[in-house]
DNA sequence: CTGAAAGCGCTAACAA
DNA sequence: TTGTTAGCGCTTTCAG
């Protein structure tokens, strides 16, 4: 029926050890009995039982990659990471899980461990804003599970990916600057996503490389949603001296922003620049299309994907890799508009 | 160190076999045994070994989603289908392997293989187009492995779960009948989709019931994607006649349209009605917001799991379930403009 | 209704 | 560099 390892060792004349050997890419193997063995594999179409070598041995050449089910960002987001991680295990004959899990859940350590323990996942995938969960992290640390992050707030002794949000998101705001805007806003996103604060650190940075006072009143507290962002723009747009440029921490937001800006009668980006972060697909397709930042999501699930299998195959340690931002300079961001001398006008447009 | 099935009949003082007949809820246990069984399972925290039910038993608990990673539908909506999957599995202590697969690789065929016979897969649930893709539908056939599908042209001896989408394409058109249009264009989505003819059909069946004879002009082939929305919009735009409402087979192909009217100056639903299928978080973040579909993805990806499992469970055949459509009439589709007596003339507008 | 034995296909720890 | 001997934790026979 099935072709077993054993089938393979009889068939080169060798023990099934050295088979497994081979399988294993261990190095003590003769070139010419590993060519031998190799060949054989090959044209008996043989394919290792992932079952008995998780039974037997200490590997199960699985990987799980974890998210947040409650404050996840976009599910486009978390696709394009997914299917990075894919392609890695693909090139390294690694099969995924996955897991998603609810922070808030009773049941939190109880999935883990389902997951992890009784699959013998070898190593994790770790997604924002799970990247920085205490519990979660100590849970596969006693598990002796490795995990590689996307995106994490903390870097010590961390693999995985990340990207340099703070100044990627300086650089958007310095834009807004240049193109003469000083009332600009800026809204959150989830207080526990590392993503949040960076793309904050950046709008101060910006704003305070302009000598523009740091004013509380345009920073708005948001959710990552679409939701969300129409609310804090609302809210902004009451404000006597409301803003003439908006920096939603994430595309979603931008997007309700817009939304919102269309509800109010404002013309984006003639009354109204607004810029998001991550280049997700919506940012092309909103009218007009909007500046952003591009956030290689694809990649970064790969490249954690690869340097989490680097360190299984312990051919290293495995690093916190770094990718480049680009930003992408489209139609949703203009010239402030020019200021009327008298003050405290508000915009209304049918 | 791990808990095993034999602690566990220690502890009962009865047999590894009966322990492992209570973990099958096989019939053939007194039913004080059963709960003795339970009892000491849950208080010694058992959790059976996958890779050991797996290489000794017939069964895996472990199901696939497969999708196609070339022509696949936009990733919301997978993503739903998958989160619906997750749910089902998490009810029925499943584990669920995502496998992307492109139909076109000469590869297809060992990656099915790979999958389903390595990991010993119970079962798969499949995604269109896959869902009548014959070579697939065959290996997994020949491999033993029964199937759920969503949304398959072919109902014969299928289970999973299905949407009358003809009906609801016809109810969409119906609406915009009603509004006065008569000038109606849709735009088809891949060929190997039964979404793209079936939506045809309710097209042509509510063209056909107005007394409106099919022409071949308003109908313009699409892929699913935002971008060949906006080819096949500016395409329609161009006619002498150019339809006053336009029906697009998908959300993401909708939101094109839209764009292409902003890019032409035409306002939405003044000059253009616009509509969608699917409801996808695109069509109430769109300005303005889309009339459309409403298909509720995540529950049919987990009914098409249920029934999967029924199967597996062998409770029953499994079923092809049909989930109701509902239609979400939304600002994008108003009453068609006023005809101007003169013909042929061209909307332009800046 | 319950139990005893014999593996599933592979790898661990030793040897040689 | 290679082979031998035991299992991994469960389910399958087949008996009782």
């Amino acid at each position: 029926m099935r072709v077993r390892l054993e089938d393979v060792a009889r068939a080169t004349g060798v023990s099934p050890k050295t088979v497994s050997r081979v399988l294993n890419e261990e190095p003590s193997v003769k070139e010419s009995t590993r060519q031998k063995v190799l060949a054989a594999m090959e044209s008996m179409n043989y394919r290792p039982s992932p079952s008995a070598r998780g039974l037997a041995g200490s590997r199960s050449f699985l990987v799980a990659m974890l998210y947040d089910n409650n404050d996840n960002p976009a599910s486009t987001y978390l696709a394009e990471i997914q299917d990075g991680v894919l392609d890695a295990c693909d090139a390294h004959r690694y099969s995924m899980m996955v897991c998603p899990l609810r922070v808030r859940d009773q049941d939190f350590i109880r999935r883990v461990d389902a997951l992890v323990s009784d699959h013998h996942i070898d190593g994790v995938i770790v997604t924002p804003p799970l990247t920085d969960y205490a519990p979660l992290l100590k849970r596969l640390q006693e598990h002796g599970v490795p995990h590689a992050s996307i995106s994490p707030v903390n870097h010590e002794g961390v693999i995985g990916v990340c990207m340099d949000e703070q100044k990627a998101a300086k650089a958007l705001v310095d834009h807004l600057l240049q193109q003469g805007h000083r009332r600009i806003a800026y809204i959150t996103g989830f207080a526990n996503h590392g993503a949040s604060r960076w793309r904050l650190n950046g709008y101060k940075d910006a704003m305070a490389a302009a000598g523009i006072a740091y004013d509380p009143k345009y920073v708005v507290q948001g959710e990552f949603t679409f939701g969300s962002g129409v609310l804090a723009a609302r809210q902004l747009f009451t404000l006597r001296e409301p803003p003439t440029a908006i920096f939603a921490a994430n595309d979603d937001m931008a997007a309700g922003v817009m939304w919102a800006a269309n509800e109010r009668g404002l013309k984006v980006p003639q009354d109204l620049s607004v810029c998001g972060f991550d280049d997700t697909p919506l940012a092309t397709q909103l009218w007009p299309p909007l500046t952003t930042v591009r956030q290689p999501s694809r990649d970064m699930g790969k490249l954690a994907a690869l340097q989490l299998m680097e360190l299984l195959r312990g051919r290293g340690k495995g690093l916190l890799v770094q990718v480049p931002y680009s930003l992408q300079l489209r139609e949703s961001t203009a010239s402030a508009p020019h200021e009327v001398p008298a003050k405290g006008r508000r915009k209304t447009r049918a």
